[in-house]
DNA sequence: GTATCTTCTGAAACGCGTTTCAGAGCAAGC
DNA sequence: GCTTGCTCTGAAACGCGTTTCAGAAGATAC
């Protein structure tokens, strides 16, 4: 294959010469760049972006670490980031963790070995501690809440999105809540705790499930929840694929939503809307383009930045 | 940061003794390894994988297209492929084409520039003739139908499952069956729509709905389906999602399902299995995982494949 | 007419790890 | 004692595009 000194020799010009062109420097004459567009178009040449890369230090690629890509969770995010990598001509590296720290680890080395340009952490096990270790060989930018200065957040605000969500049910009458979780030591679960037990005069500790990410899980926890004595006259799902898995599962036991127990999710995924689920929506797609936005700019020398974003209700029939 | 030269410099031995130690090469005293490898330490040496991948011409980067990745379709498949991709220490770049011919052409581009070392392609706008003139810039698999031998294809055998759903459903009594496809032009939307005619005596042309990708797409469906006068006894979705919306929609409506309508779906989504959904299960992850490992095979010298796999029914209560 | 720009060109160095090749030193084979 | 072979080492070339720097030629300024 051509490379740029077959080109030169070819167009019986310099090598810098063909970089000019190839790079639509002003100073050549019309002469020589005509010249050097016919042995182009006459060896075939192709541009290795190898050697662009090493030459100018610069990948245009981005690492997304990601627990998941086939968790409908995580959907909306990635579809705001591939747009604007896209439209800015980057590409996205997905490193799927499986929620291991080293996998984590491994992911952000790539930063080290300037694989990538910069990182996008939709989720981490990684105290943000550790993560700033990394942040010395470029920039990273999480969708969670916590992170120091030096790492950009673009999040959603768990804590005013649960307190939001749990003023829809108390306007709609309900006063004994309680929530589903997933993992239970994670910040956004945190916040949603405390937000629950800021906001409602009924909170009890044994009103709050944790472990529910998949729709399985809600599946399974419609059993956990029907065996017990005690319970809420409503629910407040983190996800709305747990709030799925639930309602399938109360439909196929002919218990009546929302007579029974009223149920609100969260995210805003289409599939809820086909069922009537009552929803808070998630800004997650815009999240996404903002978080890829804010790492083009921290690499143009621009400061981290912290934005958290609210949801809003979307009205259904599980309420 | 440090390079190669520098650690030479500091250990006072050759740039070649580096990369030996680097690559595990046995030809090095053990005095020298040791001291490359303290100076490696001092210095806080990093490879840098550009340099690397310039020398090697091997990018361990492979390219996966698809439409968009939100679409839960997907999902399974990129779930195998990042398994399959991570245990061979390959990075997945996604690109996602919204159907577009042109942001097909601009990812393959990415083998000719050796930006990848090879392309996965999940849903191609792009005429197999064209995809041609790529391979000789790397190894293509497809995980759709009618590749030519140059190209890997390992995908679901539309005309055989098909069949083995229409056949399903023969056997719970239906006999007037309709279709709902994706893409009217798509080549696994014509293999469905032989199997259809080849193998329901009663199918009809206007029992075939083409256009259907989402669960949005599924609750207009029901909308048409019900305005229609002869309308058949079970329909056969081509996915789990369109089958969700149209299920949601017809929940909604308080039609009775299988009563009114029956269905199957197709896929195997766990949250279908929520909502008591019928489907044919599509092994879409092992096709995932099996598409990398093809694509790996040709890159070291293997020849292309082509493999189909057939689904297996999963009962729901939708039939 | 001299000084100062502007335009255009190319040699060489750079980014950095790998590979090839030549050769030195030493041991085993016969 | 001489050949063969193995171990170890490093200089130089290679992959390939970009950038720096020096300089030539022609144009403009005053």
């Amino acid at each position: 294959m051509a490379n740029i000194r077959d080109i030169a020799k070819h167009a019986d010009v310099s090598v810098t010469t063909v970089s000019r062109v190839l790079n639509e420097h002003p100073y050549v004459s019309k002469e020589k760049r005509v010249r050097v567009h016919e042995a182009m178009k006459e060896l075939g040449y192709l541009r290795n972006q190898q050697a662009l890369t090493l030459s100018t230090g610069k990948t245009q690629r981005i690492v997304v670490i990601l627990p998941y890509m086939d968790h409908p969770y995580y959907g909306f995010f990635v579809n705001g980031l591939a747009k604007a990598a896209l439209e800015h001509n980057y590409r996205l590296v997905m490193w799927q963790t499986e929620y291991k720290l080293n996998e984590e680890r491994q992911a952000l080395d790539l930063l080290k070995h300037r694989e990538v340009d910069g990182a996008i952490v939709l989720s981490h096990e990684m105290s943000f501690k550790e993560m700033e270790t990394y942040r010395a060989y470029g920039p990273i930018a999480v969708a969670t809440v916590g992170a120091p200065e030096t790492i950009s957040s673009i999040h959603v605000d768990h804590y005013a999105s649960f307190i939001s969500g749990i003023r829809v049910l108390q306007e709609h009458g309900y006063e004994e809540i309680g929530i589903i979780l997933s993992r239970s030591h994670s910040p956004s679960s945190l916040a949603r705790q405390q937000a629950y037990f800021d906001e409602v005069a009924h909170a009890r500790q044994q009103w709050i499930w944790t472990g529910y990410l998949t729709s399985e899980d809600g599946i399974r926890l419609a059993e956990t929840f029907l065996s017990q004595k005690e319970r809420p006259r409503a629910l407040f799902f983190s996800s709305d694929y747990v709030a799925l898995g639930f309602l399938g599962e109360m439909q196929r036991r002919h218990i009546a939503i929302p007579e029974e127990v009223a149920m609100l999710g969260f995210d805003g995924h289409p599939i809820g809307h086909a069922f009537g689920l009552s929803t808070m929506l998630s800004p997650n797609e815009k999240i996404g383009r903002r978080l890829f936005e804010t790492t083009l700019a921290e690499m143009n020398g621009a400061q981290p930045e912290t934005h958290g974003m609210t949801v809003s209700y979307q009205v259904g029939t599980t309420l």
